[in-house]
DNA sequence: GGTGCCGCCTCACGCTACGTCAGGGTCAAG
DNA sequence: CTTGACCCTGACGTAGCGTGAGGCGGCACC
């Protein structure tokens, strides 16, 4: 018993399909997908037509059916349109209801955060042009998980307008000796170097506690989004580049 | 051992609060909601104080927090907005891929179902003397090419009579509202006008991801032709003027 | 005092869609 | 012949309860 160049064993169907081995192992036992043969020695092998329903299957599982529906969407087809009709409309109807639990989240939150929070306005006084919603947004969607997230949140839960006003004019303060450091010449490495990354992990700090590595993953960004970039590409072309490449010979001082 | 007034027996929370008596079986397994005290043969009896947090467990269970979660945000209240801005990202999340989804269901939905347009029949009894075939024709060659076009043809497609018949129920309903709004004198600009315009936009979204750009094209059509105007014009002499100023207004305060 | 019914009690298994070991064969390479 | 990667079949764990099973408590009616 050997196997054909259209058979699969499981392990190369999961890594095919990105799902896992025990999922295929789930979908036999409920009868939604079995392999059409086995090897003497008990071997799954799934043929093209396998992967194929397979396909399907994960096609309506992202629609969220369930998989006893998605057995009798594929089995007998029949009445196809007025499943995927029951299914928009719980689908409709799941999105109203987080649509209500979203606006009841804002609610809460800005009940909760009385006078703390800018105000959009206050965020644009403050940060001028720098500032986009749509950025703290994706922000949120990225880090909104980690530590340094939330204590990031808790400390400028905190932070009146002043505080903002007295950051971004102490930011803006570092970032023109950093303009005047790379417009000197200074080299990455260089003890002056050094201290100035140094200078950028403690204002970093002001958000979450940091280590080195933690400052080169945000060294990262100035190279690569443009959006962080910005800021200092403005001051002086060439600056964000050379900044993480201060950033990262600091780091490996400190390993 | 007796009950005083100021005590409920399990079943009367249960009803009282419109759980089960298992959920509030679950929730003491749990620790989250424990009986203040018990009669001697063992009975749970809860006081007034574990209604007010059964209340407040039920709330945060809406906004589709974990148990767990609600334990700790009820017991340490710590980094409150913290764990409120989290659910926030989660459920903002979960939206945006339900709305992928619904999308692909509707488009699934039209692929699967040449024959369930209405007929010139039903729509003539649905939208009354207001439809005009010529109407359709000139619309799609004017938004034919247009992006909201599709989306709207695409939407429309997965539409039942019923749900026509619905929609103009709410349309109609939402139009006497703001009929009303124009002879109480509500003005454009107005926090009571930005509602209504918001929610006319809602209506819009029905049919396609319209934006306030696209909410004042719109409008413009209720001044600029006379085809657009009547409907309201039919229920108040110059609400079709007034609901463009209201539009515009509204678009203004989200620039 | 007996009887009946409703409500309460404590286990304890069931449900979805898999994740995650545990214990043990299979296969190709060195 | 060993090694390591891969395969097999159980079987238990997860969240938030639903749904009995088997037995006791409380109260009204006869």
């Amino acid at each position: 018993m050997h196997r054909t160049d259209d058979e699969y064993l499981i392990g190369d169907v999961a890594r095919l399909s990105g799902t896992t081995v025990r999922t295929l192992h789930h979908y036999e036992s409920v009868g939604l997908l079995a392999p059409s043969a086995r090897t003497s020695a008990g071997y799954r092998l799934y043929t093209r037509d396998d992967l194929d329903r397979l396909t399907r299957i994960l096609y309506y599982r992202d629609l969220d059916f369930d998989l006893e529906t998605i057995t009798t969407l594929l089995d007998e087809s029949d009445d196809h349109v007025g499943q995927l009709r029951r299914q928009h409309g719980l689908l409709t109807d799941r999105l109203a209801r987080i649509r209500v639990m979203v606006a009841a989240l804002e609610k809460e939150m800005s009940a909760h955060m009385n006078g703390n929070e800018l105000t959009a306005e206050q965020k644009l006084e403050i940060f001028g042009a720098d500032y986009d919603p749509a950025y703290e947004v994706e922000a949120e969607q990225r880090w909104g998980d980690t530590e340094a997230w939330r204590q990031s949140q808790e400390r400028t839960a905190a932070f009146t307008p002043d505080d903002w006003r007295r950051i971004k004019a102490d930011t803006d303060a570092f970032n023109a000796r950093l303009a005047a450091a790379f417009a000197a010449g200074v080299s990455p490495g260089s003890d002056e170097a050094d201290r100035l990354a140094e200078e950028h992990l403690a204002g970093l700090r002001t958000y979450y506690d940091a280590d080195h590595a933690m400052h080169r993953q945000v060294a990262s960004l100035y190279t690569d989004d443009e959006r962080y970039a910005r800021p200092y590409e403005e001051l002086a072309p060439g600056l964000a580049t050379w900044l993480r490449a201060v950033i990262d010979a600091n780091a490996e001082h400190h390993d």
